[in-house]
DNA sequence: GATTTCTTTTAACAAATGATAAAAAATGAG
DNA sequence: CTCATTTTTTATCATTTGTTAAAAGAAATC
């Protein structure tokens, strides 16, 4: 494989800010109850079995996230830099939740625990609008990946992967994007030898 | 088709509270920006060339989200008494979104203007969080259809529409059902008639 | 650097689904 | 009730995708 471009590490400020730019104050009070964690590829950071009590942000790294049964599993998405990991299921209803979440690289990380963010919710009227917005967000992406999961074909879905995310080919096995695109190993392999 | 049951309006003040319970003087302050409307069978409720400016809670009635292409759409979700409609693009992000809405019965509905709503989250954190949870709940069933519908067969999910939705199949015709599950009309025939 | 292990591609066949068209059934309008 | 329209089912055929197995290629380990 050729030598994989150096990704850049995300400032937990700017992922944040992203989500909704919060006023000094509010921001202090949620940097106070965030940590820096480190951990090895494969490592499973969320697991589908337990009601999960973090939140992640990933500084650096990639993770898969993806649900199971007993014979086969799907990837619903991938993670990477800047981006935010959560069990909403263990996060807003305190239930186990679907989905695993495994990293494929040496990750470096930000976790807040969900409890500290809930005590602000009641407390920070900032907190709760940037928790809200963070809920749109991921809400509107998950939509997003929804109707294109419906909407276009497998081959055309890879292309855009390609085009739009080509790291993700040099970072992920093709098993994984198989998985996320809803088909077989064998069918993506038919699709990149564009034998249609 | 045999006698539709009839089906039973849903109070508005249930529907609030079942997103998120709320201290009564922040629930009139969102009462009091709530109207009733009707519209007929077939009306276009939200529409993906514009920008929408209203959230509706379905007192009684159902609807059809659906999304669509130059050639063909698929359906997204059906909504009935007690459901929230609302362009999440629109509300969220002040864009046009992906979804169209037809009413597929003559219906009643509470309209909430979203600027309206949008002013008081600054100013009531009741408000701010109940709109959080609203956003949570919303994602959460949003997963929930992206897995179901990866997960299973279209013929398994609707044998779980006719176990736990069994208006649905009275209410709505078939070509939409069939376009929910992500299959065309005539494979939905073949699982009916249940010829595998 | 050779060997083992894991990943990806290729091939052959089977099964499922879509497209098209026509028939049957249900619904709605006059 | 009758006719026109819409919806649903059935049949046939073509295409796509999955399954299984084997081969080729990469990566990791010793």
């Amino acid at each position: 494989m050729q030598k994989r471009s150096e990704t850049n590490p995300m400032k937990l400020d700017h992922i944040l800010d992203k989500i909704y730019p919060l006023p000094l104050p509010s921001k202090q009070l949620l940097l106070q109850n965030i940590t820096e964690v480190n951990y090895p590829k494969g490592h499973i950071l969320l697991s589908a079995d337990k009601v999960e009590h973090s939140i992640f942000f990933i500084k650096k790294g990639i993770a898969r996230v993806y649900t199971r049964t007993l014979d086969h599993e799907i990837t619903i998405l991938f993670c990477k830099e800047g981006d935010t990991l959560v069990s909403m299921k263990s996060y807003v209803l305190n239930q186990k939740g679907y989905e695993d979440v495994a990293l494929l690289e040496d990750s470096e990380l930000y976790e807040l625990k969900t409890e500290k963010l809930q005590k602000l919710f009641a407390k920070d009227i900032s907190i709760a609008n940037w928790a809200r917005r963070f809920a749109e967000k991921e809400l509107i992406k998950t939509e997003e990946r929804f109707i294109a999961r419906q909407f276009r074909t497998a081959k055309e879905r890879y292309q855009e992967i390609l085009r739009d995310h080509p790291d993700l080919i040099q970072r992920v096995q093709l098993s994984y994007i198989a998985s996320y695109l809803g088909i077989t190993q064998v069918s993506l392999s038919r699709i990149r030898a564009d034998r249609s």
